[in-house]
DNA sequence: TAAACAGATGCAACTTTGTTGCAAAATAAT
DNA sequence: ATTATTTTGCAACAAAGTTGCATCTGTTTA
């Protein structure tokens, strides 16, 4: 885990610090997707809001994590795969939102189905999110 | 226009105020999907800011607009079609989102496609946002 | 390994966004 | 026209996010 952390830190030349180790770390642990809240939360408070705020900003811009639009527009975040990097990500996969337990995940094999869109339409990226039961929740 | 208003209005048994008609005049003018800000500023600050939040929240309840998710998680509502009401949505088409202009629009005669999900998950809702460019940016 | 540098953090102050309670005003009903 | 019901605007507040700056931490180099 620890050297995971470091490695991606490294990786995308970003020095090893106490809160984008503890939040990584989090990513790391954690299947679903993150808010802003619950990294604030589960870190114990240890770290500025401002810190958090920045950090995810600086994973987001170097790939490392993306965001997730959600129906009731609240702010989440997850992991990349790793062919994502600065400036493209490729996160053509579903996200799933549980409406039991709340959970938020990436569906990494569940690919993004081909759309027909109307003449003069040209697509760059697609996003899906599916609202329903996980597997725990049935 | 004027007619087409008060219509929607007393068929979801909304008194007619003033807000609540220019506000919905600004949705039926508009193709794309407006921000809660957008709206603000093209009232020409006729109304409190409280107001404009109530009456959206009004018109989303009773099924008038529909809210879309963004992957910049800005809160965008757009006109339902007429077959929503009270309690059920039937936004299941395609939104999408223009780099170039940053319109937001619905694609209504674009469904959205199947999707399989992994054993154990049943959905519910599935929203698309594709981003690109629009007929008029190409 | 110590000094110097670059970058990250925490704090304070601020802006923006959204919410709540209540009195005044507008709308609808009689 | 009068009453009852909603809706509105105001004020105050809460939450979310941003910015500048001084301080501190991590990294680099000699």
């Amino acid at each position: 885990m620890q050297e995971a952390v470091q490695d991606i830190l490294k990786k995308n030349q970003l020095s090893i610090t106490g809160s984008r180790v503890k939040i990584l770390e989090l990513f790391l642990e954690q299947q679903g997707a993150l808010a802003h809240g619950d990294i604030e939360r589960r870190t114990g408070e240890k770290f500025d809001r401002v810190t958090v705020y920045r950090t995810l900003q600086v994973f987001l811009n170097k790939g490392i994590i993306h965001s997730i639009p959600t129906s009731d527009n609240s702010v989440l975040y997850a992991l990349c795969k790793d062919d994502c990097g600065e400036g493209h990500h490729h996160d053509n996969h579903v996200h799933f939102v549980c409406d039991a337990c709340g959970t938020t995940m990436c569906l990494d094999d569940v690919t993004v189905p081909a759309i027909r869109l109307p003449k003069g339409f040209k697509f760059n990226q697609i996003q899906v999110v599916v609202n329903g039961r996980c597997k725990d929740c049935n």
